[in-house]
DNA sequence: CTTGGCACTCTCAGCAAGAGAGTGCCAAAT
DNA sequence: ATTTGGCACTCTCTTGCTGAGAGTGCCAAG
């Protein structure tokens, strides 16, 4: 019973390794060819039947080959895929690549991402660490003219946002130093909910503070900022090329930068790399695809996270190591700098 | 031997109207019966012959409709045309949008692309403004930990640049807003060559000093950051789905982001709306798509453009008023912030 | 110069036939 | 009781063909 289990299991796997390469459905011949199998081609089609009744596998058609259904690629992900890491070499040259590229938390996530989308073909996502409540570090003005300056708030986890905002009456920088020096004094540490409910500032001060209230609220409210990388790597993918309806929805999520529609957010919360298969995802459009990520912290409130995305047909292993790595490798960058 | 040329341009323009509308080769009946020309089929053929053999015509083969060639397309975004002009209700739309917008830069830019995109259904590609040469406006140092601090750089024309900073020994806040307020003083106004010129601050601010020399060289060697956005709209067109392989490089560039190469560079400098057709353009693997793009600038050496891309086969007419139209709203964000 | 008529050309959809790949099942072998 | 070889069967995919359709090119008459 447990061996015939075992060659049943393994034949999934190599059904699962083969398609994921070729691309074409896998027939017992070809398995029992390739991978040198000791039993015969009416033994592996008799097992590969007793998969597909019990839902890892299916048919386009009554006579191709196998194909792995969603159920056959999560039992290939939880416990036929074996441990996954990556070669010291290959780690040392991505940590290299970071060490290179500018200090910066944009520069980072956006390296993680091209990086990613490079190494597996895939679409990469990579959001810079952001905090859930937005709290002032710093506030900053910057004269542009007579009656307008730049206002830049600076975040507890370093992002930058920045308005133009309309001056009440002419002024130069050194009185907008002596406004912004007041404003920190003020505002340093506050949410925005802290800022609405103390007294507001009076005269220039209350007008700058109200635009910095509402450049928390809008950006509290606007969609996570990514990086995505790659699209055109999946593409060229044949999945793509032939059912293009069923993907062209998920272009038109990937081109609207709608985060929070193609990694789906509950996920988001388990440590630990998540990965979703095909129908597994909540949102419709996405069931043809599947989606590796992991969030990353240093510090709880602030984080981010990296993710791929492709077609149910793809390398969970390859995949899966490499989203780690980043993720360790972007916490580790974290801690430099808030830890 | 003029009415006969003026009916043969008017039928260009029709040829090109409906091949536009309908991506598929138009014919003699179809024209004439479309828009009720008073001539018959067998006159219109003949004008066709007439028009493919000056090259503004062609076949895909024998008895196939026409197909305006690049030629065909240059001539009817030179001269036929018309004038192009948004109706004042859809400018006061526009408008509209931009002032709900947060007023930022980069947001402006941003919005120009995503309408642009949606009302023209191609790839829409806005920069913010960026200035030739990059001079410092102001240094803002904000400190992250004991050891660690965000440098801030505003250029000249308000755009901001980040990197982060070691200390080369612990210092609170105060120390750091003296350090860059003698910055500030050293380096306000100045280009890269002009820092590099004069002789070096020392200390602290000698290391500071460096990292602002060292993000403005890596700024100024960066390719031009631009919004693109309307991909899936184009991966809609027909001519995509056909030609995969002809277009799947152009994707690639999008993808890499790649704005010189997908903009002609030379055309930059030509005030008005630039319109590259087909093989008028200099990368090869564009030569299947058309370009419709102009720079706007308020002040010299500060400057951005409005383009939008998509396959030849477009609605040349409201691509052109449309990025006029736009380039100009920007023009005048521009003026109030610069002028 | 324009027009109706007509032969000609080329594509495209539909269909049939044959090759190929792979299954499903059965009866014999282990 | 499982494994295996054999074989019929099923389904797709390619190829070739045919007829319909669309549109041209040309010519001779208006």
């Amino acid at each position: 019973m447990e061996a015939v289990t075992d060659r049943r299991a393994g034949i999934l796997r190599l059904v699962v390794r083969e398609y994921v390469d070729t691309a074409m459905p896998v027939g017992s011949k070809t398995i029992r060819e390739k991978y040198e199998l000791s039993a015969s081609a009416a033994t592996i089609r008799s097992e590969m039947q007793a998969l597909e009744s019990d839902g890892f596998l299916t048919h386009p058609y009554t006579s191709a080959g196998r194909i792995p259904s969603d159920l056959g690629y999560r039992s290939y992900v939880e416990s036929l895929m074996g441990p996954v890491e990556l070669a010291a070499e290959e780690k040392a040259t991505i940590r290299h690549q970071f060490y290179q590229a500018a200090p910066e938390l944009d520069e980072w996530a956006k390296l993680a991402a091209v990086l990613l989308a490079r190494s597996l073909g895939l679409v990469a996502i990579v959001t810079p660490p952001r905090s859930d409540d937005l709290r002032v570090r710093r506030v900053e003005l910057v004269l542009l003219k007579d009656l307008l300056a730049l206002l830049i708030v600076v975040l507890r986890e370093a992002r930058v946002l920045k308005q133009l905002v309309p001056l009440a009456s002419p002024a130069d920088q050194s009185q907008l130093n002596s406004t912004s020096s007041h404003l920190n004094e003020r505002l340093v540490g506050k949410s925005l909910r802290e800022i609405r409910r103390q007294s507001p500032a009076e005269g220039i001060e209350g007008g700058i503070e109200r635009s910095i209230a509402q450049l928390l609220e809008v950006e509290s409210q606007r969609e996570i900022g990514a990086y995505i990388e790659g699209l055109s790597g999946v593409l060229e993918q044949p999945e793509f090329q032939q059912n293009r309806d069923d993907f062209i929805d998920v272009i038109r999520l990937i081109d609207a930068r709608s985060v929070d529609q193609l990694m789906p957010p509950a996920t988001l919360g388990n440590s630990g790399v998540s990965v979703v298969i095909g129908q597994e995802h909540p949102i419709r459009a996405m069931q043809h695809c599947s989606v590796v990520m992991t969030p990353y912290s240093a510090r709880s409130g602030i984080s981010g996270f990296v993710g791929v995305l492709g077609p149910t047909r793809l390398e969970y292993g390859r995949a899966v190591a490499r989203v780690r790595y980043f993720s360790s490798l972007l916490d580790e960058l974290m801690i430099e700098i808030y830890g």
